[in-house]
DNA sequence: ATCATTTTGGTAACAATAGTTACAACAAAA
DNA sequence: TTTTGTTGTAACTATTGTTACCAAAATGAT
């Protein structure tokens, strides 16, 4: 049990994948699994596997394994999937929309309460039982409701402004889809950036340069 | 000039964010930037990016720096955006469409040539002027058009199926949005992988852990 | 023009990080 | 018991990133 020491950021990218397999694995009605076998089955070592999960505690049991049911549960929490952090979307276009109808936030940890956008003729429009907002009201809602967490849809141009008011709002991480880097102007906010046209382009190379 | 050594992960995921930042020094007027002040502007160390460059050729000139425009070209290349790789997208639910009209292809290196969907209600309505085939016609289309990339919308539990069936038909690199996780199988298959819940789950590790 | 000075890229040596191999300790099964 | 299976962890290796330095080019003074 060592959970004070630093954890590194390839171990926690490792993670939600660990966790899907797990679920997988409890759909399959099987309740224990050795690091051998999980290894196989997510193509990496099984030495790797047990040095992750000793990040944080000693989960399995020698000559026996790890409890698929214990061990799925006890990452949930390393990931915060019970906390339920309060999210706003802020750019309801395309990306916006599909992120909004297409994600489940209940169950990886968030509950979305807001949808706001700068275009005033879809204010009302109705997207999972939330309606549009305009940005002029994202002032009063964020002090009323107190959301912790912002997902960026917007163009990059808008991006840095709302990032600095998000932040004066006390927003604590963003779930950041633009081109716009959110630097380490914010020290304590946290940033998970999903860079689309990065990922697409690195593709592009693999393509090119793939046997 | 190093063209034949190996380039690691690492540097090729680098490259779409100096591309990236070069695009914005050029809409900026600006013509040549030393490594010392990109690395300012990035939040990287200088070294690191002229070590990230020689891999590819040696871009600079001492006492001057670096072309911006010739740089910007250069990245490009290497990152294949001028290919026009023959792009399918499978799957044109919320996600799927959002990813076709908002993605620019072209600028990335591909072509959107074909959209499919098991759905036979949605078959024949218009996104981006490409029509929404049937799945059915995905073995005829491909054997006609050839395309080159597939991108994956679609449920996981559908995914390993498709996969499948796209590589038997020639499909050389998948851009998965999906669960599933395409393994070893192909090893001269690329993919691309965009796994939005495990990307909201670090961010949710990240607020809770982030000072 | 020329020469000293400053700037800067390229590269090698070094350091830090990440991942693998090896094994002792313990649990389960026979 | 003894044997087998499996974890947790230490030692080792590989990869990635940084520091240090040299040579080339630009700049500025004479």
């Amino acid at each position: 049990m060592a959970t004070n020491k630093y954890i590194s950021m390839s171990v926690i990218k490792r993670l939600p994948r660990y966790y899907r397999f797990l679920s997988n694995l409890k759909d399959d009605g099987i309740s224990r699994i050795s690091s051998k076998e999980l290894s196989n089955r997510m193509g990496l070592t099984a030495s790797q596997i047990r040095q992750d999960l000793n990040c944080f505690g000693g989960f399995g049991q020698q000559g026996y394994g790890y409890n698929v049911e214990t061990l799925y549960e006890e990452i949930g929490k390393i990931l915060g999937v019970d906390q339920g952090f309060k999210m706003i979307l802020v750019g309801a276009g395309n990306l916006g929309r599909a992120i909004a109808t297409h994600m489940s936030f209940q169950s990886r940890g968030f509950e979305l309460i807001g949808i706001f956008d700068k275009n005033q003729a879809i204010a009302g429009e109705m997207i999972k039982n939330i309606p549009i907002r305009s940005i002029n009201v994202l002032d009063d809602f964020c002090k009323e409701n107190l959301p912790v967490v912002a997902a960026l849809c917007i163009p990059s141009s808008e991006s840095e402004e709302i990032v600095d008011q998000l932040v004066a709002l006390g927003i604590k991480g963003f779930w950041n889809f633009t081109h716009f880097d959110i630097l380490a102007k914010y020290p304590d906010v946290a940033v998970e950036n999903v860079h689309l046209s990065d990922s697409i382009m690195t593709l592009s190379y693999q393509v090119m340069n793939t046997a």
